[in-house]
DNA sequence: CTAACCAAACTGACCAGTCAGTTCAAATAG
DNA sequence: CTATTTGAACTGACTGGTCAGTTTGGTTAG
């Protein structure tokens, strides 16, 4: 459940990162279960091991706490995406890795997929930009793959991009916690599966 | 954006469904956009034009009003989905239509939507039990397509029911709460358009 | 030596839930 | 037809508690 390091960014602070590091993982945890709302400072302080100032020496306010917890979570998964994006001569099994590669991140970071479905389509968030920009560049990477199946098959070219973006990120994230949440018992090849049919019937029979 | 009566009650009480109903209306509003924990009951109160005792009147907490909240939405979208199940003669098409009544109800109804998927995975939530009972009603229909086409097409075996069930739920939600927050331009069509992927990538070829 | 951290007290705002009192429409009495 | 009663529906000030964020004075690790 810990989030490793995704860039190291000064030499000097060590012992901030790790401090960093330990908050990250604890409000992950505790935001994901109950919802940023939900949560307060004073225990993610207590979670991490750590007095509630060294989060506002860290973080500005819990806000920012929140913000760059959305920015590292989506560091990490976008890394997991592109790299498989040119790992496989076949666009459709490259397709199938990277939505694998989708799940096993839903599978070992449910909290951050809670706390991305939780707090994506509020209308006035304090996060908006944050989460338009994030978005962005996840949806780009699926973009790139779906672009990739587009080159080699014949597609059904009614079925319009953005929409095909969204319903296979979107069911990524549904898939994985509903497995996380009410079905342990399916199978990652299960979900991944399910999912790929999106792209089996975007190619023409 | 508001939620008509599902069912009335009793002679007496005209004065209580209709204050009811203002407050389904204005707490599914607000809390749609600001989430369960965001949202006061006096703001609630407010926005309805009512006294904040009167929501205590008429719901024994904060917490009671969100469960029959849920209840309330899941009635309409349940109601609407059962009504195509047998108005169509070809399975496909049912499930085109059906696809495209979730679509209609997100596009009604935004900001239940936002508190479905806001609240439906949190671990330890009040609503748990709430949350199971009402997402297996609408799964039972959705798999009842699902099962109509498997019956009249021959299809890949190999991909499961439920999580074929879940990736079609969840695509449905994902699609339409993106139409309404992010691209506005998309039609219905194409997102209908977009989910039957999934149904035509499960059909064999 | 200094950036990072600790512990704990404090402020000011905010909020769920309560309750004593008010309104009013319909039922009943005169 | 008018007067009175009844009680469900509603009101809003109030309470006890919580929480984000601040401050301060001292401690520790690199």
């Amino acid at each position: 459940m810990s989030m490793q390091d995704a860039g190291e960014k000064k030499l000097r602070p060590a012992r901030t990162n790790a401090t960093k590091q330990k908050l990250f993982d604890a409000s992950m945890e505790l935001i994901g279960e109950r919802g940023a709302a939900g949560v307060t400072v004073d225990e993610i302080a207590a979670a991490a091991g750590v007095s509630k100032g060294t989060v506002y020496y860290n973080f500005g306010s819990k806000s920012d706490l929140i913000a760059q917890l959305l920015r590292h979570g989506v560091d990490i998964l976008h890394a997991r995406l592109v790299s498989v994006q040119d790992s496989s001569a076949d666009p459709l099994a490259a397709m199938d890795e990277m939505i694998g590669q989708a799940m096993d991140f839903m599978a070992e970071y449910p909290s951050f997929a809670r706390l991305w479905v939780s707090e994506n389509w509020r209308i006035p968030s304090e996060w908006q930009d944050t989460f338009a920009e994030l978005r962005g560049r996840l949806l780009a990477v699926i973009g790139g793959a779906i672009e990739g199946v587009a080159a080699r098959y014949p597609v059904d070219e009614s079925i319009s991009r953005g929409s095909l973006e969204t319903a296979i990120f979107g069911a990524c994230f549904v898939v994985g916690l509903d497995r996380q949440t009410y079905n342990p018992e399916r199978t990652r090849e299960q979900s991944v599966a399910a999912i790929m049919a999106i792209m089996r019937g975007y190619v023409r029979k």
